[in-house]
DNA sequence: TAGATTGTTAATCGATTAACAATC
DNA sequence: TAGATTGTTAATCGATTAACAATC
């Protein structure tokens, strides 16, 4: 096995479930519990830290604690990695509002819009400042990964020039899929709500039986 | 082979992508070049679509406007299911004025909030009611799908109410994973934005090689 | 008809599950 | 030690790809 995206996906899982369990005091967990905790099997969960490690022990199971620290490593979350958000619109500025960026290894400390009737005004404890200034603040702050909240057509064109400024990690909202990326050494994530609520829209359509629903 | 999730994310693509095609006024696209606009196989594309029905020709590829017609068939498009929005805060609202509803395949219907300072005030054309007659509201206009933007430990128990008032879809933007419902007859699409940014930190982090950074 | 391209089967590949020996 | 539970291999399952006959 090698990980895949799925892989990494549940593994994010692991690491937020752990949470609850440390928040309930809970300082041990075995495969059989935290499977049925998340839905799933025993033998996947045992499968996918195992190709990271060796994280339990035969007759125990997992200490909850160092199990969170070490999916955390694996994970990269305490990298922090320096971040800006193109497009303070209503998108952008909600996930400045909503996401906690810090816990989920990244540090917000840019934010970048157009309009001029943005640019200027606060979010959180971000002013907006004028996408004009973007080259010199990456030459000075080199973030390493940005939040496209632009306009589909934009889309393209502001990676590419974020890419250039040395930005090597997008989370993407724009519905857009970033492909011309993928050759050098940049990663993407591509939100797509759309696709998503399309998703939700056939599921409707064409109710299915419960065991395909896990997406 | 049978509709996997993936199978109905790579369909919501084709459909997006064939109108792009069809407002370039192309008529016709083979698999082949249709597999090297998506980025990727021929075969995938020809076995996706066969599942469901014969809608290509020998010799001449597949005709965009029909083929377009027959996806959004298949994903429901056409149903526009009713559709309120819970939680009109922050992401509530940026939902209300980013996605096309009406395209994706639900009309949105209704926006309920609980927070007073909320309550009466407009989003694009939507006035944001109060929580309290959520229950009046949905017996005499039988919203079909939910889209949940409220406080995390709030998602199970507002989910709960819905469903017992006839809600069969949730869209879920809440960290919580809506299990307890699946059970019924009920879907549910959970977004998990922490998830998925956590996932971009991994491969950050990580850097993987591009083939599997297909997400 | 000849060329092109689908529809479909068979082969491959990868991911999940089951089973059990190792070991705490 | 005995019981429990992991780590790991082997078996199963499903999804993707390749190949080619059918056919427009």
């Amino acid at each position: 096995m090698v990980t895949s995206i799925p892989v990494i996906r549940r593994l994010c899982r692991y690491y937020r479930h752990l949470e609850v369990l440390i928040e309930q005091g809970i300082e041990r967990i075995a495969s059989r519990d935290f499977a049925v905790m998340l839905g799933q099997t025993a033998s996947q969960i045992r499968q996918d830290l195992n190709y990271y490690g060796h994280f339990g022990q035969q007759g125990y199971g997992y200490h909850t604690v160092d199990l969170h620290r070490a999916l955390g490593d694996i994970l990269a979350v305490p990298q922090k990695f320096p971040t800006i958000l193109i497009g303070a619109g209503n998108l952008g500025a909600a996930l400045v509002n909503h996401i906690d960026f810090v816990h989920n290894g990244f540090e917000l400390i840019g934010v970048f819009d157009c309009a001029p009737q943005l640019v200027g005004t606060c979010i959180q404890r971000h002013t907006v400042a004028d996408m004009a200034g973007i080259r010199a603040f990456c030459l000075q702050h080199a973030p390493q990964a940005a939040i496209l909240c632009v306009p589909d057509d934009e889309a393209e064109q502001v990676a590419d020039l974020l890419v250039r400024l040395g930005v090597q990690a997008f989370w993407n909202f724009t519905h857009r899929d970033l492909r011309g990326l993928y050759c050098e050494d940049i990663v993407v994530e591509n939100v797509h709500l759309n696709d998503s609520l399309m998703t939700l829209c056939h599921l409707l359509g064409n109710r299915m039986p419960p065991a395909l629903q896990t997406g």
